[in-house]
RNA sequence: GCGCCCGUAGCUCAACCGGAUAGAGCAUCGGCCUUCUAAGCCGAGGGUUGCAGGUUCAAGUCCUGCCGGGCGCGCCA
């Protein structure tokens, strides 16, 4: 079923083609921005009316007169100010989607007509260390994505593409030929050195920063490495294995549905980088460098107007993140042929995907169709202004911060509810913790910073995720008070306006994810849950569902059950499970 | 120096790819619980959208130039 505004645009559209004699108008269809011009405002006669000379308001009254409405979806339209056309829907036809939604709540959210084979790239920790904030946004926001995508129909193939290759993968393997010279100390102990990688990382790090000979050694475990020495490639598989143990508890924690299957580490690449640069120089693309091979594009400059290269092999031999990038266009457009390719990384890397894509484009180890995007986001800021770190400037551990978001929680739960059982209290504060800490993220533009603040996230208060998971529960907590013998319930008026608003409100879902699909945006649907949840406070405040006359009181319940769908479809699609008390 | 992003209420953020009178939340002040969870609802104050031009019926949104901030720019990822 098309949604509202699709079928509006669809209406109006083909009525303001007839009447402009221009076939492709945009009727720039909107909800209205104000209450007294109704539920939909058509903005798009003015840009219309100067394509084709006619005056605009004429024009709309044209298009209004020619405008068919099979399903008398629309009640009343009229012309507006210099040419808008306002539009108030029919009652009967909100009430009617609503009960098919009823039904059949699937259909709230119906299919897209185009299905896309899309890929998402999406978290790309750095397996060296452990996941720290800086993972976050990636993980939270790509999750959403692939939610948005997967239930609009559409095959997302996730890939985790992990950093797990390259020089700091020698010195932890140096290192720990330090700690066990000849790797003969048990599997056991060895678990335990691994078990905090970070300490272990920093550790290496420092020896590494500090003693030249131990450097020396270092690189000398990278050569053996990629030279596929069976020993070398074991330890460097158990810090793989260590350390993919720790994202994947991450994952679970976060309800992030990424596994083992959805790896694309950068390995995987090995053995296609050398025919990358062979391709390159075939296409003419391959310039040489003070060594290293690059490719110069005309449209990238650097420092006073000189070309700017995109590496592709150092001078000594050694391979690059650009390098493992083409590999996976390559292998995204031609192998997977996907439609669209999101990447969802650091806004940081933006001239890096920009270069790479073009490089990919110039020499067609991009597919003609494949759309490749960079869905960037900005930097978590701690209250000072810099980049969130620990008070003594570490980077905070992802582990961590869920675990105080968890602790905090439940420190709140206790004191609104301390007639919970503590077992109760502790299941209750783990969702929510966790769901502020993404939600916080996901209602931030991406592309902006943010400021990271335990209180705003956790005030319980505004546009949160307490706020939206308080909404469900008071829907639930209403629902399991139905008396039994209630028939199957069904909208059958909307007397007052909290209860047109709300239906209206709740029809529009499809809407804003579509729109997020789209625009891989998933602020807006925490926009629309907000202000879906504010719809429906005022709804319940306004309106008694339980102490209704019983025909009232069946159709309100119809009301809320929407309502319920409609904010749990919507949590989900951000990775949000909903209580049924808190 | 060049490039990308940003500048909106005291604070944190919106504004559906140019639409009508720029919206929320926090904070402040004032109302609403013998009635479905008050983690709520209602109301008030608070703005020259960094500055100056331009494009047009219409600009927070597009263009140009300044001011201010963040990030990036040859062998890290």
């Amino acid at each position: 079923m098309e949604n509202i505004r699709e079928q509006l645009s669809r209406l109006v559209g083909e009525a303001l083609n007839k009447a402009s004699g221009i076939a492709d108008c945009d009727p720039n269809v909107i909800t209205a921005s104000r209450p007294e011009f109704g539920d939909y405002q058509v903005d798009g006669v003015m840009a219309a009316a100067g394509r084709c000379g006619r005056k605009p308001r004429e024009l709309a009254e044209a298009a209004i007169a020619g405008m068919s409405d099979e399903d008398s979806l629309v009640a009343s339209v009229e012309v507006a100010g210099p040419g808008f056309i306002n539009i108030r829907l029919n009652d009967q036809a909100l009430m009617a989607r609503g009960n098919e939604v009823l039904r059949d709540p699937q259909s709230l959210i119906p299919a897209d007509s185009r299905v896309q084979k899309i890929v998402v790239d999406q978290s790309s920790p750095n397996l060296a260390k452990e996941m720290h904030v800086g993972h976050l946004r990636g993980t939270v926001i790509g999750d959403c994505l692939s939610r948005v995508l997967e239930r609009l129909g559409h095959e997302v193939i996730r890939q985790n593409h992990v950093g797990d290759w390259g020089t700091q993968f020698g010195m932890l393997i140096a290192y720990m030929r330090e700690l066990d010279r000849e790797f003969n100390k048990s599997a056991s102990l060895l678990q335990t050195e691994l078990e905090d990688l970070e300490t272990f990382y920093r550790a290496a790090k420092d020896k590494f920063d500090s003693d030249p000979a131990f450097a020396d050694r270092a690189r000398l475990s990278v050569v053996r490495l990629q030279g596929g020495d069976p020993e070398y490639l074991e330890a460097w598989q158990s810090f793989i294995d260590e350390s993919l143990r720790h994202c994947q508890e991450i994952y679970r924690r976060l309800d992030v549905g990424l596994t083992l299957a959805d790896l694309d580490a950068e390995s995987r690449y090995n053995d296609d980088l050398e025919g990358i640069i062979r391709e390159l120089d075939e296409k003419g693309l391959l310039q040489e460098s003070d060594g290293a091979r690059c490719v110069f594009l005309p449209e990238f400059k650097g420092k006073d107007g000189e070309p700017l290269p995109v590496i592709v092999q150092k001078s000594d031999g050694g391979y690059l993140y650009s390098t493992t990038d083409l590999a996976a266009v390559k292998m995204r457009s031609f192998d997977f042929e996907a439609d669209r390719s999101l990447y969802v990384v650091d806004a940081r890397q933006s001239l890096h995907f920009r270069q790479v894509f073009a490089v990919a484009q110039a020499a067609d180890m991009a597919s003609a169709n494949i759309s490749l995007e960079h869905i960037a986001y900005g930097t978590i800021m701690g209250s000072d202004g810099r980049p969130y770190k620990t008070r003594s400037g570490d980077s905070v551990k992802l582990a961590d911060l869920l675990d105080e978001a968890v602790a905090r929680a439940l420190e709140l739960v206790s004191e609104k509810n301390p007639d919970l059982a503590e077992d109760e209290r502790r299941l209750i504060a783990e969702n929510i913790g966790i769901a502020s800490v993404k939600y916080a993220d996901l209602s931030k533009n991406r592309m902006s910073d943010y400021v990271f603040d335990w209180s705003t996230m956790l005030s319980f208060e505004g546009n949160t995720a307490p706020y939206l998971l308080y909404a469900c529960t008071r829907i639930k907590s209403l629902l399991r008070k139905r008396p039994q013998e209630s028939p199957t319930e069904e909208l059958t008026s909307l007397e007052h306006a909290e209860e047109r608003a709300l239906l209206l409100k709740i029809l529009q879902l499809p809407e804003v994810v579509s729109l997020v699909a789209r625009e891989c945006y998933p602020n807006l649907l925490c926009n629309y849950l907000f202000e879906l949840a504010g719809v429906f406070m005022r709804f319940y405040e306004a309106c008694p569902v339980l102490k209704a006359e019983p025909q009232t009181r069946d159709s309100r319940l119809a009301l809320a059950l929407l309502a319920e769908q409609a904010l749990e479809q919507g949590l989900d699609l951000l990775g949000i499970q909903t209580l049924e008390r808190m």
